[in-house]
DNA sequence: AATGAATGAGCATTCATTCAT
DNA sequence: TATGAATGAATGCTCATTCAT
């Protein structure tokens, strides 16, 4: 939706209606931010040149800089628009359940498929966005905070119905269960096998939820 | 326990070190990775450079070279190190537990004992190791996969004795419970309050054992 | 007598400009030529973007390319237009005065006033013309020759109507005489303080016709 | 007389007597200095590559940096230490001459014999010192400035003894001579013909002495 | 073993110029 | 004529690694 400026006036002199023909908004900066993901997955944020993400995107690589002003703006856009949306998504869904475990359920589950769904974006936000810590930083004081919060606010509300447990710390169970996921998106990932990763949400909550103590 | 700069003027008057010839390594090569693990903590593995690793173990960049390959096997080492001391110290400690849950409480407890004693070191493990896919799948399929390995074990022996219940896929449960520790670091790594790291176990496993729900 | 933008605006509707055929020149030319005087005095020739200077016109960079080949021919127009109108002046003005040493006090005025009253103008000449060898040659074999000429002939007619001794080599006092009002203009277009610059002119003659000698 | 602290350690560390072979200081950051100054007046400072300079003095590119800092460092240590023997020397001479006028002479002499003795220093005084307004502000500011006054000093002195006229401001008259041998200079590297520069001071001191009146 | 000067491959970014509209 | 998005060649500088001493 936040479209930069020069996006803008790319878009007003080539079509009216930019989004008539389909689901763009600008062809030439989705495009680099698809090859950013692609490559970054693949050669890791600093093995990846700049020129490798022009030549996957089929443009110039002096092209990828009217669009973003620097290699480490791409890795930040991307990470932004990812979460931006996953966020989005999370709440719209979340909305429409009752129950807090339920949606705890689902936002686990989304969490998964999404990131299933997206081998390379996935790699990117689990290795890559990891690389620094200084973009850690600003990453847990950015879209991850609200998205732990996200998490947290909901266990909280189970806490208030009493589904969930009240003698635990909201915000470290909120932890728990974001490394747990995360923790099977890094093994996904990394695995020699391909399975499917979302069904993993379920095993998870199985844990989260009742304990393993018999 | 910091030596750096004065351990090297000591080391060219190398003979009076009466552990210079075998068992042990070289007073060198230790101060070579102690600078790197704060070098790497610091300013992260792409944007260390050999020289500030050599300046802060105060040798020469070149010497830097006959102990290591590569600033890349720098960083191999590192890892290597720490998790055989890691591996090896955890599976000493738990020999002298008997029941499984008690075993898995000494795991997690060793785990962040041992990150939270050493913040550098936790950075280099949770941020910098992860900088590349190249070296998280050597990760995986080295060290890393030995210790998920004793979770599991534990967990598989406590299913057998019956603390643990036996519906669970032992692996992943295995995995949940690292991902729970290991964003415990993470989020300690970035939190700007300081708090201490160890007394989170048992907050992890509190949820991991009893589960969330009431 | 500031044009620039808003000139450029002008042109939008064109044919409002009863001399936009034949005679005049171009409007956007001409605007082009003062922005670059501008821009390069601020900047410095190699520093100087022509999207700058298309910039400061008010214009597309891609129409700079309609009026000029290049960012050098650009260059070249500003020097040449300038040396034009200098030297013509120059003639045209001497043309009314009778005696040989009257006539040099007035090049020397005008060369003064000139510049003294496009500072921008000014800087371009004394720095920016200068900053490349090739350029310089090229300079030397056009305009400024034939303007050093014109100071030399001035001299030898006064040597010939026995105004000036005749045992100095024209051409030599014609370079002192050019080269002492150009370090008037460069220590001018240095200098914090700004005075007036014309007036210079008589200081210098003082010494060129009467020596420094008692 | 003034070696940057890198250069100190070369030497240190390569012969306890640095100038026992002749007059060297660091053999590596003269070849620069030396390679600079030919690539500057061959191409001029913008075009010249970094990479040339490195590879007319036979050494790697990198090495380049370990003597200065940037390229435009090399420009500014050209100057710094030709206007510093410049300066020095001119000092040195006038002292032994008792007239302002003899000192004069000498210092007119002097000028146009360096810089007729290196012509590509020459060019690179002459031309690319020229190239930016910035750095023209910082000579004016420097070296340059102490030369003039070196000129206006000697001047006045010659007003004192009653050699020089009284009713000329010595600080114009300097930058009169300046000028002019400046010219002499300028004109002399453009030209195609070659020619000795040196005995040009004559000419132009025949002039600024008596004046181009009869 | 230790040094640190020297190397040179590697790369993000800029900007004059072009050209489809 | 005018536009300005796109191009892609060009280059200063960094830094891991080597090697003569």
């Amino acid at each position: 939706m936040d479209t930069s400026a020069k996006q803008a006036k790319n878009t007003k002199s080539k079509s009216q209606n930019p989004k008539s023909n389909g689901a763009f908004v600008s062809d030439k900066r989705e495009a680099i931010l698809r090859s950013a993901i692609k490559v970054f997955a693949q050669k890791g944020y600093f093995n990846a040149k700049v020129a490798d993400i022009a030549g996957e995107a089929g443009i110039a690589d002096g092209t990828v800089y009217l669009y973003f002003k620097s290699k480490e703006e791409i890795l930040h856009s991307v990470f932004d628009r990812a979460m931006e949306e996953f966020i989005a998504e999370g709440k719209r869904e979340i909305a429409e359940i009752e129950a807090a475990d339920g949606r705890l359920r689902r936002i686990a589950q989304l969490h998964l498929e999404r990131l299933g769904a997206d081998r390379d974006l996935a790699i990117v936000f689990q290795v890559e966005l990891r690389g620094s810590t200084k973009f850690m930083e600003e990453f847990s004081g950015g879209g991850f905070a609200e998205y732990l919060d996200l998490i947290k606010t909901t266990i909280e509300e189970g806490q208030k119905t009493g589904v969930f447990r009240k003698d635990l710390k909201a915000i470290t169970a909120a932890k728990i269960l974001y490394g747990a996921l995360d923790e099977m998106v890094t093994n996904w990932i990394l695995s020699k096998r391909t399975y499917p990763l979302a069904p993993m949400a379920d095993e998870v909550l199985k844990v989260f939820y009742g304990g393993v103590l018999k």
